[in-house]
DNA sequence: GTGAAAGCGCTAACAA
DNA sequence: TTGTTAGCGCTTTCAC
């Protein structure tokens, strides 16, 4: 069966004597052309499944100068469900166009997404999705110049990129004024930390209060449900207490409420809380949530990225899309509670 | 700056025209040989930098009859947070050995498995590694002929694969043995679908329940937290209501809890829930569940690869670990409800 | 130190 | 229909 020594890949050189025919015929072969004669197509195929041949990719698109029919998409992280959204809706969309995904995580230092991007551009995609992308603009200028790039769920500003996001601004706008408009006045951000590329939503958190006329109280938690959930801990038994929470994302979210819970502070009738990404568990466990049409995102961004491969010329060829978010109230937020 | 008609890639040869200097010298600069004239290394730099050169690891792996040091991640799915555990502690796992890891979707259509797993394997990876895999035996076969396999989270028993996995029957007996403890008797098993490859859960609980001489009842939802509410809901409203519900995973317990909050049944007083997998929001959630130790499962799994790539030959020299799954419980289990 | 030549596995012109 | 030849981008002998 397999050979005794060294694995080795067999070759379509190996078919080829094997079957006693020239290697180009083998490949002519594999590619399914008619112009072969039945006999020498059985042999070959015989030939190469005893050998148990598998085509090598990377030699194919080399040789033939041409696409693997792969793009690659760069993730900061899929411990968020929002991102695997993203994937997944983009992995239906472009396999309907005939191509496959590629995913290769990054991280959130800027470092090791240079190098992973680095890493995904040396396997020769069609073209590069980025999400929550944090690197540095030199290894992604590098890549602009070979290859379509689109960002998604934030904008790169960058010439050859393009980008769909949702408005971050808009998201806190919604957060805050449902809560103001609730009569809320004490309502402090859980912010996502300042340096992965999200700052919009606590810009916009404040402006948000500054608008209100309300002051505003952010604090930075470690970004995972753990991490919130001490933060909020913290928050509720030092000091004055807020009646309502806007966390930066549904993870966050998840956090509080757990911290939330165990202090025996009830939810939403002693504090309201506010997600963001509206993700399947926040549908699930009734968090009031900002919606940024995470799968749409992937669908659109899959779009611009087969428009982009297809003309395959003209860097400055870009598009940007900017979605609306949409609040989307559950059972999380109510009133305040009543003045002592 | 780039070529105004169609998009290219800058090669070695343009870099070395650019530079006035010949190819090879190029590959050397770029390798980092010691063997180059201090001169000549800076023009090729300089070169390289102003054309935007991208080194080609295609063809530098395919040249050089060599690996890229990456390996594949097959995964049916990534909207169950288990799966990112075991992808997440692979890579960083893997990256401590200077390999990176690609992921692809396969899906829970065998065809589709089957053809992600050839894609995969056209990318000349050094192993790749399956989550969940549903795919055909042939595909399988096929490629563990030509590379290192290790499946992680269920066993495939073929030769060449190494496997990676936690007995799913005793999760089933922690599940069963704890609700009985607690005096319940009428326990009912929120099923993964037949057709994804657990069924040792549904098996083992079938098994214990029988050991305890209590009737068994399986029902099989759609495998979303949407499609265990649905079925959750209809469990509790038509016939008679078991007091203990043990679910295939957490996302089905999820749904499952959903469903009771909205039906206005507690838990635990009314009715006792475990999940499986114990993932994050498990833990946020007070969730009873089982760990199947996830982020161990791809650390080894890791391990048995790198072994499996080191060795490079015998395919037989393949690795089988079971872990034994942990019950955690948390705030989701109880006694049963008093009989009326 | 550097260039010429050969070759990785495959495809795409040819000619036969 | 088939084999011969050349070449994709890169590395690797091997002379010079």
């Amino acid at each position: 069966m397999s050979p005794a020594g060294r694995r080795r890949y067999v070759t379509q050189a190996d078919v080829a004597q094997a079957a006693g025919v020239s290697r180009p015929l083998v490949s002519l072969v594999m590619q399914g052309s008619e112009h072969v004669s039945e006999e020498k197509r059985q042999r070959v195929l015989e030939a190469a499944a005893s050998l148990g041949y598998l085509n090598n990719g990377i030699a194919t698109s080399l040789a033939g100068n041409r696409s693997h029919c792969m793009v690659g998409f760069l993730a900061q992280s899929l411990s968020n469900p929002v991102f695997v959204d993203v994937y997944e809706s983009l992995v239906e969309e472009l396999r309907a166009h005939g191509h496959r995904v590629v995913l290769m995580q990054g991280g959130f230092d800027p470092e090791e997404e240079d190098h992973s991007l680095r890493d995904l551009v040396t396997l020769r995609p069609d073209g590069v999705v980025l999400v929550g992308y944090a690197g540095s603009t030199s290894a992604l200028g590098a890549a602009v110049n070979s290859l379509p790039v689109v960002a998604v769920t934030r904008q790169i500003e960058m010439s050859g990129v393009s980008s769909v996001y949702s408005d971050d601004r808009m998201s806190a706008d919604l957060a805050v004024d449902h809560l103001v408009a609730l009569g809320h006045r004490d309502i402090a951000h859980l912010a996502l930390p300042a340096d992965i590329p999200y700052e919009g939503r606590a810009d916009g958190y404040r402006k948000a209060m500054a608008r209100h006329g309300l002051p505003d109280r952010v604090v930075f938690p470690e970004l995972s449900a753990r991490g919130a959930a001490e933060m909020v801990h913290e928050l509720m038994t030092e000091g004055s207490a807020p009646t309502a929470l806007f966390c930066g994302n549904d993870v966050l979210a998840l956090g509080a409420l757990d911290a939330l819970a165990r202090l025996g502070v009830r939810v939403p009738e002693d504090i309201s809380v506010v997600g963001h990404d509206n993700t399947s568990f926040a549908a699930r466990m009734g968090l009031t949530s900002v919606d940024q049409h995470a799968r749409q995102q992937g669908r659109i961004a899959a779009e611009i990225l087969m428009r982009m491969i297809e003309q395959e010329n003209l860097k400055d060829e870009i598009e940007t899309r900017r979605l609306l978010p949409r609040l989307v109230v559950r059972r999380t937020t109510s009133l305040p509670p009543s003045p002592r």
